[in-house]
DNA sequence: CGACGATAGATTACATGTAAATTAAATATA
DNA sequence: TATATTTAATTTACATGTAATCTATCGTCG
């Protein structure tokens, strides 16, 4: 019964008010266990998956990032990403440096030790994505992304 | 360029590597932003996600439940449980009651404040749902679902 | 009856997320 | 130049999420 599978795992006794309720919550659900999973595998590599998250940003970008350019890319908040930063460096995986032109500007930089981490990391990542979604067809995919991206288009705008 | 939203969201210089993982960050980056918009709307009331969650599953129950019942509905850990029904007792909005039979449960029960405060969150909720989606078609939507649920058989049988 | 293991919650420690206010530096402007 | 505004980052206060451990109680088995 493909319609009452949220249904079943939150015991709900009622359906749902509409498909789009429904959507909603299946959202919601799945992002939060695909999240659990990803939590998972970081932690054991002494990483959270917003750590994860900053130095996946500064390995793209692939040079030195301001703080606030990294939140931005996070959907993060300023002050969560100062603590952020804090426990990387205290994790010796990333570096503070004051910007000498704009001193109010603190740029970030990884280290050695986490671009290390990162490539260790990204065998098992990808295995995980696999293990998460592999099992859909690549046309469902491409067709979960499209209805994803056009589900967001109506957060545009806004803040978030 | 429906395909490159994502990445242009995220200011990415590379395209994904895969349908895959594209699939996952839109789900992550969705259900984000989402849950940012739920979260304004329950601050207004006064209440946080969470704490909204609980009182719905109290009032879709109908009856007092136990704290871990409670819990195993919301993909939530024990200990946060707790200090979830502190502050919603805090609040006046769940009662605690010690079952009399098994001295070990704790039943939590809805107050009338709660019950009136739900009511009148309902059609905000409502229209923020339809705000969030009503732009996808009903076959969209339901399609949504069923490869959201389809994507979520990988977590089966795990702890989540 | 009394020890044992299982179960329901609570406690503690720590990472994160939000909001509001603060500090320091840059910029605009009178 | 002096003041006001803006911006980058931090600090503080609090709600939440995870893990590990503890407490009280229940059931059972000897």
């Amino acid at each position: 019964m493909a319609a009452k599978q949220l249904q079943q795992e939150l015991k709900k006794k009622d359906p749902f008010d509409s498909p789009a309720q429904e959507a909603i919550l299946n959202l919601l659900r799945t992002s939060d266990q695909f999240q659990n999973r990803f939590g998972r595998l970081f932690r054991e590599y002494g990483l959270t998956e917003s750590q994860y998250n900053v130095l996946r940003i500064l390995r793209g970008e692939g040079k030195p990032m301001p703080c606030l350019e990294i939140a931005d890319r996070m959907i993060q908040v300023v002050p969560a990403i100062t603590g952020l930063i804090d426990r990387l460096e205290k994790l010796d995986m990333v570096r503070r440096q004051r910007c000498t032109e704009d001193r109010r500007v603190v740029y970030v930089e990884l280290t050695e030790k986490a671009a290390h981490l990162l490539k260790q990391l990204d065998a098992p990542v990808d295995v995980l994505h696999h293990n998460l979604i592999g099992h859909l067809t690549r046309n469902e995919l491409v067709e979960l992304s499209r209805l994803l991206e056009k589900a967001r288009q109506s957060t545009r705008g806004a803040t978030g």
